[in-house]
DNA sequence: TGCGATGCTCGTCCTGCATG
DNA sequence: CATGCAGGACGAGCATCGCA
């Protein structure tokens, strides 16, 4: 109570001062990401008058929590945002929140888009599904998804993404500290050399670690992120030459990608594939003032080539095309109109051998979304799609791939051509799984199924227990099999639960908390540790309490209440909850427990609902729980489907069927799930000897 | 003591990115 | 390289507070 207390006791001039002793201790250069600064910063130095360190820290984050300070900053930075939210606090009210908002969101990734997408209609379909249930049954939707249709949402991801990267360098560049931190590397000079390569004029690339890359009068900040560089130019400013309009310039790796905004560009390349993006009135391949941005990598191309394209030809409207060398995209758009669109911009895209069209609104064979269009290939497949005025790809049904034999001569690749034939759903499964099979055997073709064994991301485990029948739902699960704990770190076995099997409590991990080792000793501290002993500190509850069901109306509304009808006693879920604050305790964790203003100490405990999970995935628990370290808890789940409704066809969910790049995860998600696949493996492998 | 209101957190999913 | 987090929604669980 003190403690909170005293939190509450912070004057604006407590608070002041402790941001001007912050500023004091932050190691300088301050260009670290502020949350590993936050991190190593030694809070004990900045007690002072009766506010400890731990008080400090807190006081800190409920500045930052409270009032969104913007995150894509370093420590130093957030100080002064900090300093300035709380001056302006005294003068006026309404101004306070103002300055510290609009925080940079990340983009959303294509599971997210396609959740968002799905789920309301999802909802009413099945309004009898669980949030839960309804997340595992878009997730599964998700994965078998033919990877023509998550095309759209791995492009719209892509686009936002350059957009967020632009704007994260903006306000990178805003920064004169930050900038300042860069302009002292030495590889600014390296990667500025590079960005005036003749070759690639307009793009600025750094195929090394190059950070940072300027062009000599205009103010640009070129950073670069691990073997990637990212050369961005602000407002009338340009990394690599466009005297009057911004370029941005980013390379990843061996990858390219064109993008232009409004009066900004952006190059970008991924490995053999390369996607131009145009989405406003930018004009990236050949407009006369300003640069282009298209480049050209390894076995791709981003064409910018007036001579092949006359597409590419819109003073006014951005047009990228890319002529890889066997594209047939490329071809078409020398002697097509197709991807023309005259207001709108449109990219043609053909890595290596293939190449894939699509159409949306306005472009025949390119695809065209409002003001840009973007084609896609994959590598030994050409699709064309033009789901709504596209004059060229037609597909009968749900197939998403279509040809169009005259007006498409991308549609169509004599050799690698993958048009769509199956009547179903699965047709573009199939067709990606012909052209695939020779290399990877991975895409799998059941066209009516929803078993394909494609390259889902998640690994399908089960446990011991829940192995018999495959299509045994989580669901329909008997409550019985809840006495099989999870398979998660997420749960935690607590000595005095250990009689309930299933039932054993959850400790919720926190990063920190799972590599402190003293962690667990803290669980289930005693409030009386700390400073100021809470009031019925949840903490606090002895195991014996949990014998006592709660008469509260939600529990009683549990349906499965009466298989668990005491409660297991919780444990700490935070860890800086329950502990000393000294070493580990990261934002977002408050260093003790009674300084906690809020957010009492919960206990990552369920309810018996969670134990006895009907409707959940918890069902699939593995004895094993407490003993298996900690993998990701999305490993342990069981990919039944009885309860999962019917797989819809995706005719209605996609209005604009597009073909994916088999590569279009990230090499992590990729390594990620090569490792999931492993521990599938192992697990089934060795399932027999796992412990029980 | 019990209940409603409130607020917070978890759980689901996938993916990209940051961090250690 | 491995791992954790953020990002979306939202029902459910849970603790706390206030009131009857």
């Amino acid at each position: 109570m003190a403690a909170a207390k005293s939190q509450d006791q912070w004057s604006q001039e407590d608070v002041l001062t402790l941001l001007q002793a912050m500023k004091a201790i932050i190691p300088s250069p301050d260009i670290s990401e502020f949350k590993a600064t936050e991190y190593h910063l030694d809070w004990n130095n900045l007690a002072f008058k009766n506010y400890s360190g731990s008080m400090c820290r807190q006081k800190w984050m409920d500045l930052t929590a409270k009032q969104q300070v913007r995150k894509h900053r370093t420590l130093e930075e957030l100080v002064l945002d900090a300093e300035k939210h709380v001056q302006n606090l005294s003068k006026s009210p309404k101004n306070y929140v103002e300055p510290l908002r609009n925080p940079l969101k990340k983009p959303l990734t294509p599971y997210i888009r396609f959740f968002l997408a799905k789920r309301p209609k999802y909802v009413t379909q099945y309004p009898n599904l669980s949030t839960v249930d309804l997340t595992k049954v878009l997730s599964k939707e998700f994965r078998e998804l033919p990877a023509e249709h998550k095309v759209k949402y791995f492009q719209d991801f892509q686009i936002e993404k350059l957009e967020y990267n632009i704007n994260l360098a903006i306000f990178r560049k805003k920064s004169s500290d930050l900038l300042k931190n860069l302009n002292k590397s030495n590889v600014l000079e390296k990667q500025s050399s590079i960005a005036q390569s003749p070759k690639n004029s307009s793009v600025a690339q750094s195929p090394n670690n190059s950070s940072v890359a300027q062009s000599p009068k205009n103010s640009s900040v070129a950073q670069s992120l691990k073997n990637s560089s990212v050369a961005q130019s602000l407002k009338n400013s340009s990394v690599a030459q466009s005297p009057k309009n911004s370029s941005v310039a980013q390379s990843l790796k061996n990858s390219s990608v064109a993008q232009s905004l409004k009066n900004s560009s952006v190059a970008q390349s991924l490995k053999n594939s390369s996607v131009a993006q145009s989405p406003k009135n930018s004009s990236v391949a050949q407009s006369p003032k300003n640069s282009s941005v298209a480049q050209s990598l390894k076995n791709s191309s981003v064409a910018q080539s007036p001579k092949n394209s006359s597409v590419a030809r819109s003073p006014k409207n951005s047009s990228v095309a890319q002529s890889p060398k066997n594209s047939s995209v490329a071809q078409s758009l020398k002697n097509s109109s197709v991807a023309q669109s005259p207001k709108n911009s449109s990219v043609a895209q053909s890595p290596k051998n293939s190449s894939v069209a699509q159409s949306l609104k306005n472009s025949s064979v390119a695809q065209s979304l409002k003001n840009s269009s973007v084609a896609q290939s994959l590598k030994n497949s050409s699709v064309a799609q033009s789901p709504k005025n596209s004059s060229v790809a037609q597909s009968p049904k749900n197939s998403s791939v279509a040809q169009s034999p005259k007006n498409s001569s991308v549609a169509q690749s004599p050799k690698n051509s993958s048009v769509a034939q199956s009547p179903k759903n699965s047709s573009v499964a199939q067709s990606l799984n012909n052209l695939q099979n020779q290399k990877n055997s991975s895409v799998a073709q059941s066209p009516s199924t929803s078993e394909v064994p494609r390259k889902s991301p998640r690994v399908v485990k089960r446990s011991s227990m829940s192995k018999a029948p495959e299509n045994s739902s989580r669901v329909g699960q008997s409550p019985s099999t809840s006495e099989v704990p999870r398979k998660s770190s997420r749960v935690a076995q607590s000595p005095s639960t250990s009689e309930v099997p299933g039932k054993s409590p959850r400790v919720v991990k926190r990063s920190s908390m799972s590599k402190a080792p003293e962690n667990s000793s803290r669980v289930g501290q005693s409030p009386s540790t700390s400073e100021v002993p809470r009031k019925s500190s949840r903490v606090a509850q002895s195991p014996s309490t949990s014998e006592v069901p709660r008469k509260s109306s939600r529990v009683a509304q549990s349906p499965s209440t009466s298989e668990v009808p005491g409660k297991s006693p919780r444990v700490v879920k935070r860890s800086s909850m329950s502990k000393a604050p000294e070493n580990s305790s990261r934002m977002g964790q408050s260093p003790s427990t009674s300084e906690v203003p809020r957010k009492s100490p919960r206990v990552a405990k369920r309810s018996s609902m969670s134990k006895a999970p009907e409707n959940s995935s918890r069902g699939a628990q593995s004895p094993s729980t407490s003993e298996v370290p900690r993998k990701s808890s999305r490993v342990a789940q069981s990919s039944s489907k009885a309860d999962v409704p019917e797989k819809h066809s995706d005719d209605d969910d996609d209005e604009c069927p597009i073909t994916l790049d088999a590569t279009g995860t990230s090499q992590t998600t990729q390594k990620r799930q090569q490792r999931k696949r492993k521990d599938e493996t192992n697990d089934e492998s060795g399932s027999g000897s796992k412990k029980f």
